[in-house]
DNA sequence: CGGAATATTGAGGGTCATCAAATGTCGTGG
DNA sequence: CCACGACATTTGATGACCCTCAATATTCCG
C-alpha cells in the first residue's frame, strides 16, 4: 500500500498485487497509529482515544540524507518503503555503516541521548519515510503500558541487533560474515513480502565491505567464491540463493590451498576432455549466464 | 560509600576517604531513588512522592553470574561497585565480550525485547549490584517526563556505545583498538574517582583480546609494543599511562619493518658501547622495575 | 555516446592467527 | 611453609588471510 511510486523496489515481489491505485502516482501522506504499529510489528490492538495521532510521510530520492550526524534531534523515523544506510563517522573521519534500514525498521534512536543524532541516514533508493516526533513517541507510551513496553522493546531489539553485529565482527571469519549478511537480507526480504531467494542488493560492494569490516575487493571475492561453490548465483547486484542452509551454517570455506587444488583438478579434468559429473559441487555459472540460457 | 568491603578495588583511589564506616564489614542493603539516579548520572532533583522507591543490593564474588543467556528477564542492574563482563554467545558457541560494566553502569537492557536475557553477565571481582525491577523502571518513567526521557536516554546511550564499538571493530587497526581501550578505561576510572593514570586491569589478556576482536597473544604483544614505545608501562595487570594524548590520536604504529630497524639500531648502538641518549623514545622499563627503583 | 562509478580479478606484501615454549602468579593442600 | 598444579602472560616462528595497488570490464546516467 502506498508505495506504487517506488519502482526499483526489488525483483519478484512475492505478492504481485499490482498496487491498489495502479496508474496513480499519488502516495499516502499520513498514517495513523494502527498503520505505524503494524509496520513496526508491535501490538496495535488496545489503545485509547484511537485516532488522534497522525504521522506524516516524506519522500527521499537515492543519495539524499534523512538526517546528518550532529543535527538536532527531534524525530524518529520508520521506513515505509525503500532502502537506506545508517552511517557513523568517528573522530578520525572513518565511516562505518551500522545498518541497512528497510520497510518496518525504526531509526534515529541514537539521537535521544544527547539530543543530537550521532549517525547519519542516507537513502540508497527512493524511500517513503514516516516521521515520528519523539515527544509523541513518549506520549504514546504513557497512554498504555502495553505500548510503553513495546517501545522500550523496540530500543532493546535494536540493542540486541547491534550486539549481534559486534559478535559478528569480533568472532566470525570473513566468509561467515558475508554468508550471514546474505542470510539476514534473505530473511528480511521474506518478512516484508519479497522473495528471499532472488533479490537485488540495494548497496554497493564498497558498502557491503564497509558494513562487514572488510574491503570492497574482499567482499567481491567472497561473493565470487560462494558463486564458484554453487551456494549462490551472483551477477552485479542480483543475487540468487541456491543453498540457504549452507550459508546459515558456514563458518569458514575450505582452506584456500584445498580450494586451489580442487580448481586445478577441475581444470586438469576439463583439459583432459571430460567432466567429473559427480564431484563438481555446482555449476560455476553466473546468474547472467543462467538467464541467457533461459 | 558502602563499598568498604570490596578490597581489591583498584590502585590509588583519588579520594582516599577511608570508607565512612571504616572497620565495618556491613554494606548498604537498600538504595533510594536519589542514590540510584546519582549513580546513573541522571537528574534526580524533581520527582514526586520522593521516597516510596527502594532498591535492593546484592553481592557477587568473582566468577559468579548475575544472569545467564536465556534466563527469564525481570530485572535491570546497576553496578554500585566492582567489575563485570557482559558476554554474548552466538549460535556457533562463539563468545563475544560486549562490555565491562563498572560503577554507575546499567546492564540487563537486552532482556526487555524478548523477555529473556540474550547475554550473560559475570563478575570479574567482588561486586555490589543494585536490582531494578523492570516494572518499577517503567513506572518511574510515568511519574515524571524528565525522568522518562532520561530512561530512554540511558538506552540510547548504550546504543551509541555499541555503535562506537562496531565502528572500532570495523575500521580501526589493532593498535588503535588497544589504545582506545586503554583511553576508555582511563576515562571511566577517572569518572568514578580512581586514578586515570595508574590502575589495574580487571580482566585477563584473553578477555581484552576477545573484547577487541583479536587473540590474547596479539593483545599482549600490542601492550608490550606500547610499553617499548614508552606510551605506557605495563606489568601483568598493572598499567601506568605515560602519554594519554598519544594513545588518543594513535591510528597505527610505525610499520613493523621500521620498528625492527629502530630496535636493531638501538641494539647496535648498545653493542657499540654507548647510548644515543637522545633518540631513545623512552625507557623500556616495566612498571615493576620502576617500582623497584622507587 | 562518453565519462564516472561500479565490479571483477590478479599479484605481492604486511598483519595477525596459530602453534609452541618458557616464565610468572596464585590458590590449595600436604 | 613449601610444593604443586592450574592458569595467566610473554615471546618466538611460521604461514594463511586479507589489504593494497593495479588493470580491465561492465553498468549507469547525463
Amino acid at each position: 500500500m502506498s508505495c506504487a511510486n517506488i519502482l526499483e523496489s526489488n525483483t519478484a515481489p512475492a505478492t504481485p498485487s499490482r498496487a491498489a491505485a495502479s496508474g496513480s502516482r499519488t502516495h499516502k501522506i499520513w498514517s495513523n497509529m494502527h498503520d505505524v504499529c503494524n509496520l513496526l510489528r508491535i501490538p496495535s490492538a488496545t489503545f485509547i482515544g484511537d485516532d488522534d495521532h497522525h504521522f506524516q510521510h516524506v519522500q527521499f530520492k537515492a543519495g539524499q540524507r534523512i538526517h546528518t550526524a550532529g543535527q538536532a534531534f527531534d524525530m524518529l523515523y520508520v521506513v515505509n518503503c525503500g532502502f537506506l544506510k545508517s552511517v557513523m563517522i568517528d573522530e578520525f573521519g572513518n565511516e562505518q555503516i551500522l545498518s541497512f534500514p528497510m520497510k518496518g525498521d525504526l531509526f534515529g534512536i541514537d539521537g535521544i541521548h544527547t539530543k543530537k543524532y550521532t549517525s547519519e541516514a542516507v537513502a540508497l533508493s527512493s524511500c517513503d519515510i514516516i516521521l515520528i516526533p519523539f515527544s509523541k513517541f513518549a506520549a504514546i507510551g504513557r497512554t498504555n503500558p502495553v505500548l510503553e513496553t513495546a517501545l522500550y522493546g523496540l530500543m532493546s531489539r535494536e540493542l540486541i541487533r547491534e550486539q549481534g553485529m559486534i559478535t559478528m565482527l569480533g568472532s566470525l571469519t570473513v566468509e561467515a560474515r558475508v554468508a550471514r549478511f546474505l542470510v539476514s537480507l534473505s530473511e528480511r526480504f521474506s518478512a516484508i513480502g519479497y522473495s528471499g531467494k532472488a533479490f537485488n542488493l540495494p548497496m554497493t560492494r564498497r558498502e557491503i565491505g564497509n558494513y562487514l569490516g572488510v574491503t570492497l575487493e574482499t567482499a567481491s571475492r567472497t561473493l565470487s567464491a560462494f558463486n564458484e561453490l554453487g551456494l549462490i548465483s551472483v551477477d552485479q547486484r542480483s543475487i540468487y540463493i541456491h543453498d540457504l542452509n549452507a550459508l546459515k551454517t558456514l563458518r569458514r570455506l575450505p582452506p584456500s590451498r584445498a580450494r586451489i587444488e580442487q580448481q586445478e583438478k577441475r581444470a586438469a579434468a576439463a583439459a583432459a576432455g571430460y567432466l567429473p559429473t559427480q564431484q563438481q559441487p555446482a555449476p560455476s555459472t553466473t546468474m547472467r549466464e543462467q538467464m541467457a540460457v533461459v
